[in-house]
DNA sequence: GTCGCAAACGATAATCATTCTCATTTGCAT
DNA sequence: ATGCAAATGAGAATGATTATCGTTTGCGAC
């Protein structure tokens, strides 16, 4: 029972299946900013939708490319997703519980432009993780 | 008909194989700086060894253990190695010809812990990767 | 230099994430 | 309501990597 946007499908061409609007929600309106597409899946499941798996890899990767969310390759070898608010930013990632913060840092973008520029690239995009431990004590992110 | 080194494998506790020599001589002697398992596994067979890729792969992993390699995750799914020298560095990596630059970066790397920090979190790991073009016109990578 | 045996190998089956295939369903314009 | 291309879902296929297991080999003890 929440709100479907289909205005969002619409507007990237996308045309607003019941998939679509499930998964559109979930990032929208769910609790975890950062989810794999088996975690969406599950999360589907879970709320008794009945998508399969094979949809949800496509309308990940289609959202993606309408620029609707974008793609993280954190390790682990499976793809988390966020949804793609227009700004950049990059990922520290505890190795205990999982818990991800995220940050920008203008130096650092901007380093990164010199490095290129020094070496004769011309940058398309780059991606950085800082793995860690969130707090040696009480792990589970505390709060 | 290359120079063998046993000596850094037993320092590391491996026993001297066949297999692991001519890999860590591919690393170390080998024109490629970074390479896959598969990358590994062709150039073993074209010298006409006879090694099986699940001992390739075994071995990278065992190497990687013994801190005799490093393992990147660049874009494209699979891990690529390359001999580790003691050293940080990351790398910038062009999307037309493949070809890999490696930098450090002093105010990056401060950036980095500083941020960590404020964030509550003790690094243990980061991966910067860049992706680009490294020349518009002429891309294999020009001299 | 043999022996013995645990460690390592090689071939291949299994696993995991992701993509592909294809018959069936559905959004949506007439 | 009808038609049909686009989308879906179940399951097969793929590509990278790992696990299994019978055979081989490095290497220390004789
Ligand atoms: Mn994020
Ligand atoms: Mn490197
Ligand atoms: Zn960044
Ligand atoms: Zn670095």
């Amino acid at each position: 029972m929440n709100e479907l946007e289909p205005e969002h499908l619409k507007s990237a061409g996308l045309k607003s299946t019941l998939p679509r609007l499930k998964v559109l929600d979930l990032f929208k309106n769910g609790q975890a900013r950062h989810m794999s597409a088996e975690d969406v899946y599950q999360l589907l499941r879970d709320s008794g939708d009945n998508v399969g798996l094979a949809t949800v890899y496509r309308v990940l990767t289609q959202f993606e490319q309408a620029g609707l969310l974008v793609r993280h390759n954190f390790e682990g070898g499976k793809s988390v997703f966020e949804l793609n608010e227009g700004t950049h930013h990059d990922h520290i990632v505890c190795m205990q519980c999982g818990h991800v913060e995220e940050f920008y840092d203008s130096a650092i973008e901007s380093r990164q432009k010199k490095i290129a520029a020094e070496l004769g690239f011309e940058i398309h995009d780059h991606t950085l993780q800082i793995y860690g431990d969130c707090t040696k004590t009480k792990c589970p992110h505390r709060r």
